[in-house]
DNA sequence: CAGGGAATTGTCAAAATCGTACAGTTCCCG
DNA sequence: CGGGAACTGTACGATTTTGACAATTCCCTG
């Protein structure tokens, strides 16, 4: 195993660290691929590491004892995977997993303890990051109950494109149908809607973002909040 | 101002404190009065008390720029109010207030940081509150993603009861219209299927339940996971 | 204790969404 | 190049939810 160099990283909150807060990390970091439906944390099972996403698309889906499930989180390069271990609890019933696929660097849960028992500034910075998380799950509850499909289609593919930051994103109506819960052809019509207005391009299993800010206008209210308050408080670049 | 027993005290959170963690808070105990829609937490402003919660029902509202608001989360005498505090923030957007008047005792912040600094018992406690509380908002989602209005007015009935404790609760449509972020005339038709069903009696600003079990079988998958887990995590009683 | 007004509840047509089914298209692999 | 799987387009009745309006109940005031 190669050391980790700084400069090397693109995930936001090692970014945020400290130089000191970093080397104290750094001798146990490791770079690992993630590739489609990698699970990260599987529901109930114990994890032993934080996963710092580079890049690609975590999501976190919560289930339900009559299998209904839905995505309530994001997690892309700006964040991480284990925010119940940060909370000192050994599992969750939730399931995060790649739906893009990317890769992460992982730090044993034990080290980032130490980091954060030492480093109030370190300790901050994660709890920060974890009630962005509560904001997102919040705006989740939010989009579901009163926005329609439009809205949250347009809302899912902004936040997407926040994490791949790539205009070309490889998506399928199936998947999309999944993530909000809806049913399939009803994301086929809606995606023809905005694809009338000029915001995205749809070919098949691909989803181009041609108008970022028309979708904006879309989604309205649906987006934007929770991703405000991350710039806030953990900086935007 | 006047010592607060322990035995006098009902909050669960308070309650599952060792004794030496709450002899530390105690000096700084308040008990209040909390009338109908009293603020807990108001919108980005700073508090400086976390509220433990004796009796009546806080929820927290989240809120768009374009005015769409629904609640995400309740908190009742087995919570307290102010998590964001716990994570080290001033302020949070979402909003909290009283929806069924009631009491807390409120403590501030900074004695709690002295015990949660001191007693990694107490600390664990707190943070896995707050994982209860993001398991809460995440099935919030699910439920407004998933579930129709019977079960999701069943859902919130439930979570009524559990804090309330009391089979008569006052509840107009109106308001439960608003914590579930649909039309007011929905609830109405769904109250009376309800209520065809013998699960609850409802009368002029009033809803009685009658047959929790049934409310629950109604509810199905839609009610209970984040309960159990609080169950598990912070202790039933 | 009667009357007026506000709060609360009831009803129903219109719109959105769902469930399901099936056909057409594109891509991949042998 | 052909066959099959994956993906997308479309249709339609059933169900759910919405939006507007009507009816009822309660409470306050004179």
């Amino acid at each position: 195993m190669q050391d980790i160099k700084r400069a090397d990283v693109r995930n936001r909150l090692l970014g945020a660290l400290g130089t000191q807060a970093f080397e104290l990390l750094q001798p146990g970091m490791e770079r690992i691929d993630l590739p489609l439906r990698t699970v990260l944390v599987e529901s109930d099972q114990p994890t032993s590491h934080i996963f710092f996403i580079e890049s690609g698309l975590a999501s976190i889906v919560a289930r339900t004892v009559d299998d209904e499930a839905i995505e309530v989180g994001h997690i892309g390069w700006e964040g991480l995977c284990g925010t119940h271990r940060l909370l000192r609890l050994e599992t969750t019933p939730n399931r995060t997993f790649m739906q893009i696929d990317g890769s992460a660097i992982t730090v044993p849960v034990e080290l980032v303890y130490r980091l954060i028992d030492e480093d109030a500034a370190a300790r901050d910075l994660f709890f920060h990051y974890i009630h962005t998380c509560e904001l997102q799950l919040a705006h989740s509850a939010l989009a579901n109950g009163r926005y329609n499909m439009s809205e949250r289609l347009s809302r899912w593919l902004l936040m997407c494109h926040d994490r791949i930051r790539d205009d070309d994103m490889a998506l399928t109506h199936e998947f999309l149908s999944l993530m909000l819960g809806v049913r399939r052809s009803g994301v086929t019509d809606h995606l023809h809607i905005l694809e009338g207005m000029h915001a995205i391009k749809a070919t098949r299993g691909r989803i181009r973002i041609r108008d970022r800010a028309k979708l904006e206008e879309i989604a309205g209210g649906c987006y934007g909040a929770p991703e405000r308050e991350y710039d806030r408080l953990i900086g935007s670049r």
